[in-house]
DNA sequence: TAGTATCTACTAAAACAACAGTAGCCTTCT
DNA sequence: AGAAGGCTACTGTTGTTTTAGTAGATACTA
């Protein structure tokens, strides 16, 4: 099952720090929406009965860690996505991605770069 | 308001087609979930409360039209998702698809393509 | 014309997402 | 010991998404 909007935040949030309390999380969900601390609790609560969190105690506070891979979870989601919204063209996707006009040239560059690595990638194997 | 996962499918395919009747889009969600007729018929209708499409007769069937552009729509989607995900970082989002490795040569090197025109735009601005 | 198929409008309900309060448990400070 | 602050567990509420049934209109067909 697709983890909701806010799951991915919190996952994303997991997945850059390997573990981290409640209250760290709740510092750092990227939409900058307010909320009480008792509802990003709560939302840990859930996704451990999902099995997308775990937890161990460290002093008096639960520390959470991610238990999917961010791979297992971001592959099928981005693929998911290029076919739900980008008709299955990657190529649609990157190009609506520029077409945000908030890339910099050295943020396309290094997209550049990435490219040419998995091409060379590509190369080799054949 | 962010359009739902099956709102965003079925935009995308209004998008592509220009118009639809409900049947042509049951048939094409890309997800190959199976749902009633009267699911995507009631979709429409609420989408159409929201004013993501309107509609038109034709013959005894309506024709259903996307109300908004795709761009933004996708936009403020992608860069969402970018911040939600991505901590931002466009190129983060790239490596994130080649590494889902259903991209093939023909694609890395279409999006290759992409990123330089996007270069050359920047360039003659500056 | 009687029967079948197709379509819409209207209605509703199950599932889920997001939010947050309350009560109770520790620790710490005075 | 008693008060205060931080934390969790548990519970519940509200809104949205997704699903689909039923009834009725319209056309098509043998």
């Amino acid at each position: 099952m697709e983890p909701s909007d806010l799951e991915m935040q919190i996952l994303s949030i997991l997945w850059d720090l390997n573990s981290a309390t409640v209250r760290e999380i709740a510092a750092r969900l990227p939409d900058g929406k307010p909320r009480a601390y008792t509802t990003v609790l709560s939302m840990m609560q859930v996704m451990e009965r999902k099995g997308l969190v775990t937890h161990f105690r460290e002093g008096n506070a639960n520390r959470y860690e991610p238990v999917p891979k961010r791979e297992d979870v971001v592959t099928p989601f981005l693929t998911g996505l290029m076919n739900k919204v980008f008709g299955g063209k990657p190529a649609s996707m990157v190009q609506s991605l520029i077409d945000t006009e908030t890339l910099d040239e050295g943020e396309l560059k290094a997209i550049r770069k990435l490219v040419n690595q998995a091409l060379k990638q590509q190369d080799s194997k054949s």
